[in-house]
DNA sequence: TCTGGGGTCCTAGGACCC
DNA sequence: TCTGGGGTCCTAGGACCC
């Protein structure tokens, strides 16, 4: 027997202020805005002023001269939201977890054992309100991308089903703005053809939209407009790329500034990478300039890399290069480094961790090897003791980030 | 609104190969 | 010496997502 396809997307509510709220009873009914200079989330009651994520907190103050800042709980953010995750996983296995507080599930296959779609979303939503103690939006529908689209206009803390025989009747009047891919760029030049609705996409030919917007996303919003997207639920994801990057402000380009930068991000990369057992082909670096036009460099490698000092070296290379390419920028503002081709790169030397080679007693001489068996070393000294056993001395000094650390970690799509 | 951090996908030109 | 066409990989930039 094959089930009626019916996709569900749940999607935690202004997730990080809504946990603070639970934590904290007296936040509540409250407009609140977790962070301090840059605001991470912010409560319905402070969106209600125009606060929103990713906002200098001193903007979001003169929005909102009552808001109130509260430091994050970023454990509880990723347990909280595991919990949510585990209640949909009751309903079925076919689960795609989009980030910490968003999920599409398919429950066809469910429906014989929970009953019809609506009935499992409201069960989700309950479950979540009465073990959780939080809001969740969910949408139901034949799509991925309706779904999504349907937990988006049921928000805050609502649900809605859509009707397979009744979709584009709900699809076609809502603005254009909220298909996925369509962000403040497209929208305009959308807007500039005269299509502010989905319906008045799906009205325009497929040609144009090719023409004014390229051949993949003319052809894509094509799809999503008629809702003919019907891409399945992707149980398993491997990461493509691994990334860091630091914001500093506006600063003089020094070595020693780029050399501390390059560190510490080639240190959590490189960490991350070993932790997956994972390796690299490709290294990109950034560079951001004060004016925040930014420029990248990149190099592939023959062989793949997951070494923190060799990666940092790279990067090095790579970002002086892109400083030779713009001699009068003075200042930059960001430093980055992604890690891309990713391969798998079995922890073979992980039960020997202070057996190093021969080569690594010779002065003058650190194989990669060699480095790659320290930096193993250092991870697990780190496992066991925490993050900040172990530190490189320059970066040991480099002062305390923007972001938690604790934030970045919840930033990552595992 | 002058802007944090980790990702994905697409485009376009050039090098190189058959 | 001049020339067609297709495929793959690499690099740089940009839009978008949460």
């Amino acid at each position: 027997m094959s089930d009626a396809p019916a996709i569900l997307h749940a999607d935690l509510d202004a997730f990080y202020a809504s946990v603070e709220q639970l934590l904290s009873p007296a936040l509540r009914g409250r407009p609140i805005a977790v962070g301090g200079g840059v605001v991470l989330a912010a409560s319905y009651e402070a969106k209600a002023f125009g606060v929103r994520g990713g906002m200098p907190g001193r903007l979001a103050r003169e929005l909102c001269p009552q808001l109130q800042f509260v430091p994050g709980h970023y454990q509880e953010y990723q347990a909280l939201g595991d919990q949510v995750i585990d209640i949909v996983r009751d309903f079925t296995p076919l689960i795609e977890r989009i980030s910490i507080d968003e999920a599409f599930a398919d429950v066809a296959g469910s429906i014989h054992l929970f009953g019809p779609p609506g009935e499992i979303a409201a069960k989700i939503r309950s479950r979540t309100r009465n073990e959780v103690g939080l809001p969740v939006s969910v949408g139901v529908a034949r799509t991925k991308h309706l779904a999504k689209i349907a937990s988006q206009v049921a928000k805050p803390d609502g649900m809605i089903v859509v009707d397979p025989a009744t979709e584009l009747e709900f699809l076609h009047p809502l603005p254009v703005d909220l298909i996925w891919g369509v962000g403040p760029v497209t929208m305009k030049r959308l807007h500039g053809m005269g299509i502010t609705t989905i319906g008045e996409l799906a009205a325009t030919p497929g040609r144009s939209l090719e023409h004014l917007l390229g051949r993949a996303i003319g052809s894509k919003l094509e799809a999503l407009a008629w809702n003919r997207d019907l891409r399945a639920v992707e149980v398993t994801h491997r990461a493509g790329s691994v990334s860091a990057q630091s914001a500093i402000g506006r600063q003089d380009a020094t070595e020693a500034l780029i050399a501390t930068t390059l560190r510490h991000l080639a240190d959590r990369v490189a960490t991350r990478l070993r932790a997956k057992n994972r390796a690299g082909r490709t290294v990109t670096a950034r560079v951001r300039f004060a004016d925040l036009r930014s420029v990248t460099r990149s190099v592939t490698l023959p062989a793949s890399v997951s070494a923190t000092s060799v990666l940092a070296g790279i990067a090095a290379d790579l970002v002086h290069s892109a400083l030779a390419d713009h001699p009068s920028e003075r200042q930059i503002s960001l430093l980055a480094i992604a890690v891309s081709h990713l391969q798998d790169e079995p922890a073979l030397q992980l039960e020997l961790p202070f057996e190093l080679g021969d080569d690594d007693r010779r002065p003058g001489t650190e194989s990669g090897a060699a480095r790659w068996t320290l930096d193993r070393s250092v991870d697990q000294v780190r496992a066991r003791f925490g993050r900040n056993a172990v530190a490189y001395a320059s970066v040991a000094l480099a002062g305390n980030p923007a972001v938690p650390d604790d934030f970045r970690e919840l930033a990552q799509k595992d």
